[in-house]
RNA sequence: GGCCUCGUGGCGGAGUGGUUACGCAGAGGAUUGCAAAUCCUUGCACCCCGGUUCGAUUCCGGGCGAGGCCUCCA
């Protein structure tokens, strides 16, 4: 079985072979750490998890390099520092931390690599200098800026010739810009402003650089998959594109380009004046991070998805009835159904689907493998909150009057718990309970 | 305005040139003191109009509708 994915560079589902089976590699663009990440945000770093993991499993653990960056670096992180009156390293560690242990809690694995763009400006200003060298980017008024005129296939992945850009037009044109296209690859920087010095003064890098840079220096030249999300296509990614190409002779930065479509919340985009803006860990206060993490995978990562609290609802009901015939497997081996699934350009709808009609160790082995392990919803299922001895206790009480035929009363027991949100179940081996959802 | 994606039953959601998955909800049954849970059975769809075809939900064109990008956004 081969693993084939949709590559949105040639808008077709390929084959995939690995430059390198020793050394597949994959790069995602991480999180702006300037705030806390949203429920939108989950969803690249679920996808791309999903494909980690099955890259890990055809190729070896050992031979799947997977980086997704921090960026630590940003006008919107400077503004925010300001804002809260705290310095902007306090800012970046505090928010990526806090991004680890929610995407943690989702039931995402670690990257390979999670590099801060801080820590890799030398590299960035070399390979600026490297495109000045090339022809590819020009000094203006303390700016550095790549001339997209330089570059004749600029706009190969969003499929955008120049001119449509420029009819577009609604891109701020600077007087310093030879080319209303042309963007910032380094910026001066204020003595308020972070900076680092460099061969055009003390400044930063622009937004789209560290990208390049980090994929150099951790992947080479050219490596196996670039992920992210449908909105960072253009411009980010494409001029991810025409950097890195710039410097490296034009040999392609990735081989497949893969993005996930774009999330909704019951039916509108989501936007904090519509006050449907939720924040991963909003939602982990509510429903446990396996549930958010099914329901994502519900939907095909390209089709646009529309997060529902009815759909979570729906999603913890199914887990719950999965996890009370089996457990997932810590080291599973998925069976054919499931694993063909995922091998079609991850179809998750298609390989959970398989799930329903498997056998509990196909089941037990499907859960494992798309990263499940039951752990919250245990812990969901029996707060420590609850008395347990005191429903055991009425329980018993109920079985007796139902013995004695007294239903008014055992009926009356039954109510009074339901009143807590504990829901009673009498089957062939007694009364078992749950908590009422 | 330009570029792009999508439109499947009450809901979610795969897939296919011809017998149209799967899940939830609904209905019927089994079970239960009655319920709940569980199990079995079951009704319900391919946006509209043309075209290609023996045959289209699936291919092509047009329309309508939804969404995305072009500016920070995943």
């Amino acid at each position: 079985m081969s693993l084939r994915l949709y590559n949105s560079l040639t808008k077709t589902k390929e084959d995939f072979a690995p430059i390198d089976a020793a050394n597949v590699r994959m790069y995602v663009c991480g999180p702006t750490v300037y705030d806390l990440a949203h429920i939108g945000n989950a969803r690249p770093v679920i996808v791309f998890d999903i494909l980690f993991r099955l890259l890990r499993h055809i190729y070896g653990g050992a031979h799947v390099t997977y980086l997704r960056n921090i960026t630590d670096v940003d006008d919107k992180i400077n503004a925010r520092a300001a804002e809260r009156g705290i310095t902007i390293r306090e800012l970046t560690d505090e928010t990526a931390r806090i991004y680890e242990e929610d995407v943690a809690a989702l039931g995402n694995l670690p990257p390979s690599v999670t590099p801060r763009a801080t820590e890799h400006v030398s590299q960035m200003i070399a390979m600026i200098a490297q495109l000045i060298e090339a022809g590819h980017a020009y000094v203006a008024d303390s700016h550095v800026l790549f001339d997209v005129s330089s570059k004749s296939d600029y706009g190969k992945l969003s499929r955008r010739s120049l001119d449509e850009m420029i009819a577009g037009a609604r891109v701020e044109v600077a007087p310093y810009k030879k080319n209303p296209m042309d963007f910032v690859l380094w910026k001066p920087s204020g003595s308020d402003q972070p900076g680092w010095e460099s061969p055009w003064g003390r400044g930063r890098p622009g937004w789209h650089i560290e990208c390049s840079a980090m994929a150099g220096q951790y992947l080479g030249e050219t490596f196996d998959i670039h992920g992210g999300g449908i909105d960072l296509q253009f411009p980010h990614h494409e001029n991810e594109i025409a950097q890195s190409e710039g410097v490296h002779h034009n040999h392609a930065l990735a081989k497949v380009w893969m993005h996930n479509g774009f999330l909704q919340v019951e039916g509108e985009k989501m936007s904090k004046s519509l006050g449907n803006f939720f924040t991963i860990r909003d939602l982990l206060a509510d429903w446990p991070g396996e549930v958010l993490r099914f329901n994502m995978l519900r939907t095909h990562y390209r089709q646009p998805i529309d997060f529902t609290v009815a759909g979570l609802k729906e999603s913890w009901k199914t887990l719950e009835r999965w996890y009370a015939v089996t457990e997932p497997l810590a080291n599973p081996a998925p069976d054919a159904a499931f694993f063909e699934a995922l091998c079609d350009d991850l179809n998750t709808p298609a390989a959970i689907a398989s799930l329903h009609q498997a056998d509990e160790l196909a089941l037990a082995g499907g859960l494992g493998f798309l990263g499940f392990s039951n752990v919250q919803l245990k812990i969901e299922r029996e707060p420590n909150t609850l008395d347990i001895p005191q429903i055991h206790r009425a329980i018993e009480a109920r079985n007796a009057a139902r013995a004695a035929r007294n239903f008014a009363e055992s009926d009356r027991i039954r109510d009074a718990l339901l009143a807590q949100g504990i829901v009673l179940m009498d089957g062939p081996q007694g009364t078992t309970w749950e908590i009422k959802r």
